[in-house]
DNA sequence: GATGAATGAGTATTCATTCAT
DNA sequence: CATGAATGAATACTCATTCAT
């Protein structure tokens, strides 16, 4: 049931968690609670169910800055700002999905799309990218992948100021030309 | 009360999140719970004063590894170490109490320690370490100091076999050498 | 739910306010506190309800006794008799039911029914009665109605010995006599 | 303690009976809890002190209005006057002492001062007033002086406009006239 | 007398979930 | 399939009172 899941997310973006119980739910959807059992087993399912919703849709975005060609922007570059995008959207309902997946104990969950995304770094590794992180064991693969995602996921959490900054931008790109042993990124393409 | 403490550390080892209720607490620290509160507001400042407890021992532990001269084992490296060593140990509790932080909003206090060893590293660039980061700007200095941190705690709490691993430990140190620009490390201390 | 009217009265009659309370009150009427919420959105607005249904039994007690002409009893004095009858009936329960509304300064809910009372007087005038209260003033008609309800209510609630004898409706019924400027009344009809 | 009831009736003005408790009383008057209970056995103990001092200024209020010669007023107004006054003062800390009387069933400690007036009004019979209060048996006199005091109290804590108005003292003025069959008062003495 | 740390019984209210209709 | 009335376990927190110092 979609109105399940919009209802949720009003629920969720003005009231937080606290606010987010299933009667509540059922009532902002326009079902009955007998009826959200019958798609739902319990309460945490809807978060789960959205929280891998979003994390599916922020995968996609990122695998399709990396294999978008149209741009003459590197595909490290177009990647990094599709990660920095994701974590600037979705406020408050996506952090609150994304740590209940963390308090589940499903950081894997968390890490499957960085993982889905390494995977079409490799798949791609000479293609869209001059030599790849083919040359990365499994190991190097999880540390860039991760540092990516794991810093500018932190900085919009933590509100840094330049989160969203063009200088940000440079930096993690930086870190994947230097990890990868690339030869300096020149083209500081602009954020339109 | 570090009776408090203590129990509230048991009970969350064992129980987890759901079994932290202040009646419980105060049942196994072997106090009244009017006492408890006599010390603590409510149930939530005690995670959270449990959280600080734990940040600022991790960042001791941290900030004295750097520091630590006596061994032949690069700064750098000693750092990284302890940082993996941190999030290796604590458990479950660490890990409840640093969700608190984060679900709280407060990302800053989770950040907090990290930002104090930035300043360590840079008291004492020249010193403990060749070149330095004072060559980095705040935003790089930001980057690398997170991404350390967040990739170790990634690997730990995501349970990935190379947590512990003598070649994470190589990855992420080589992460700090490639994006200060130092030349190779060569000395692959083996971990005691 | 009725059961739960019942339920609270019979609790505020054995054990008064402090056994009030609403698990016991669930208990004692064979409901689930759940439902009992269901029902009432707090404690209070369950002494609210009874409050309100009690006072409208007693007023409309009185304007019935005020508009029955099968007895040759006068009017006033039947009135008289039907505000100290309601004060005598009702015990603990009723106390603390007024208590419940004054305490939240729900005076005019107290004063209500006596309003009404004079509304019924002055419609009724020159018909149930000789001639009668429109010749009092708002202020007039307050102080006679008011008077009568709280000597009665007083005398109950005071424990006066002669709450309810003859001399005391005889001298309320007076008061009524002179204040409107009626001849004196002679029909000192005994209460049965 | 003159602090403890200072303090009492700073809450209770502020706060309401709700924010009235001992460690806060304690705190507010600047000694201990322990303190506290040595000068009173329990919470109740000095609400019900409060109450029976205010009671008792309030009927020196109105006795030493009754046998104030001073003026040209005739005394029934006069103690008309007092009564009006006393309930237009003390606000909602004198509203909550008299609850607590009655909540406690201490209806005869309400009724108390009222009787004390009765006694006086019938020792100074011909001398302040005409011909006296003494032509009434004890049920006659409960009556008129119980009728004075609800009434006003009732207007008071109605919020009625008229409370303090001309009018209001006016009529409950004539009350006592025509009850103890004085002839007319025409000194409609304005209120200062 | 004064102190105030410690006590712990007591309670209103919430909300996930069920199941008879 | 949908409904929604009913359930009742679970829990944070208050505050009057005590008593060792």
């Amino acid at each position: 049931m979609e109105a399940i899941f919009g209802a949720s997310a009003r629920i969720l973006e003005q009231g937080g968690r606290a606010a987010f119980n299933t009667n509540r739910i059922a009532e902002v959807a326009g079902v009955s609670i007998g009826t959200l059992y019958g798609y739902f087993p319990n309460k945490e399912a809807i978060l789960m169910a959205m929280a891998r919703a979003e994390l599916d849709a922020a995968r996609d975005r990122v695998a399709a800055a990396l294999l978008d060609a149209s741009s003459g922007v590197h595909p490290a570059r177009r990647a990094v700002r599709a990660v920095i995008e994701t974590y600037a959207t979705g406020g408050k309902v996506r952090r609150i999905l994304m740590e209940t997946l963390f308090s589940h104990g499903r950081s894997e969950e968390l890490a499957r799309p960085v993982g889905e995304i390494a995977d079409v770094l490799v798949a791609q590794a000479g293609n869209v990218l001059p030599t790849g992180p083919e040359r990365l064991g499994p190991v190097g693969l999880y540390v860039l992948t991760r540092a990516i995602d794991s810093v500018a996921r932190a900085a919009s959490y933590e509100g840094m100021s330049f989160a969203q900054s063009q200088a940000f931008e440079d930096e993690l790109t930086r870190l994947i030309f230097v990890y990868l042993g690339w030869p300096e990124d020149k083209d500081n393409a602009p954020r339109e």
